[in-house]
DNA sequence: ATTCCAACCTGATAGC
DNA sequence: TGCTATCAGGTTGGAA
């Protein structure tokens, strides 16, 4: 659910709040799945740098570090996969403080306590499907952010076009590829595609010049409407009242399968496409 | 080279 | 009521 719009909201808040500060202790679970760096190395390096700022690539995040030196330090990866969130969190989420003891919340995978800060920022994930790993020298060289391709919110219609033209995929495909573009997740890619009239199930390589142009004008539009509005949360999507972002208020498709779509009246379908689930008005996109 | 699909993991929910 | 099966999704790595 974290797409780039969530990321990004999530840089905002907590860069304040971290900027220039010195990571004075380092808590890990005991989960194997979140570290790609392992959690020992994680807390011995990490203990005593100071955060200089939070940077984003695609649904990354990425912390920059530098040592008591002064010098840069390397950087702190995290990427919230499904169900991760960074929280500046308390005793509420049962962790003691003052540097003793361990989260109750098992689903805590990395803390950090900051020199001068009350509370410390937690990295929590139920489903471990986020990474954590520290990377030193050039970040832009680890290969999980080498294959990225542009941001998507800058994404262009002649760039897109051409990573469709060719392909024997979907366009919705095509936008979920990361290394064509980061940052897009299946809520946006349904989002953008109902904005556009596009249809998923459309082969990339059919995709005309000006539809293209209107799709990367969706996306880009929609991401940043998302971002806005603090973004959308929909790993509760049973329950879409909305307690942490706004914008699964304005979603058009996305689990609104049934329902009337908000332009024609007619009936929100749901189908499988690029493997997912898919959301789409049949008589809004073709 | 490109596309597809299983696996990772937990929690909510549908169905029996 | 209580159990089990299914699904959700980002990314990787191996298969087709």
């Amino acid at each position: 659910m974290p797409e780039l719009p969530e990321v990004e909201v999530c840089r905002r808040e907590l860069e304040p709040t971290v900027q220039g500060r010195v990571i004075s202790g380092v808590v890990t679970s005991k989960a194997k799945n979140p570290f790609l760096t392992a959690a020992r190395v994680v807390r011995e390096r990490l203990t005593g740098q100071r955060i200089l700022g939070i940077g984003r690539r695609g649904k990354y995040l990425l912390f920059a570090l530098q040592d008591a030196r002064g010098a840069a330090s390397g950087t702190l990866l995290v990427h919230l996969g499904m169900t991760g969130q960074l929280v500046v969190g308390t005793k509420a989420l049962g962790w003691p403080g003052n540097g003793g003891g361990v989260p109750t919340d098992p689903h805590i995978h990395l803390l950090l306590e900051l020199e001068g800060c009350d509370s410390p920022v937690l990295f929590r994930d139920p489903r471990q499907f986020g990474k954590i790993a520290l990377l030193p020298g050039d970040a832009a060289r680890h290969p999980r952010l080498a294959r990225l391709g542009p941001d998507a919110l800058g994404m262009e219609g002649d760039a897109l076009f051409s990573a469709a033209r060719g392909r024997k995929t979907t366009i919705k495909a095509v936008l979920l590829d990361q290394t064509n573009f980061a940052g897009i997740g299946n809520i946006y890619a349904d989002e953008a595609l109902f904005r556009s009239g596009v249809r998923p199930s459309r082969p990339a390589h059919k995709l005309t010049k000006a539809e293209a142009g209107r799709l990367a004008y969706a996306v880009r539009t929609v991401l940043m409407r998302a971002i806005e509005v603090g973004g959308s949360s929909v790993s509760d999507y049973l329950h879409p009242d909305g307690s942490s972002g706004y914008f699964q208020i304005e979603h058009a498709v996305y689990d609104r399968s049934g329902e009337p779509c908000r332009i024609c009246w007619g009936v929100v379908k749901k189908t499988v496409v690029a493997q997912r689930g898919t959301h789409f008005c049949p008589r809004c996109q073709r």
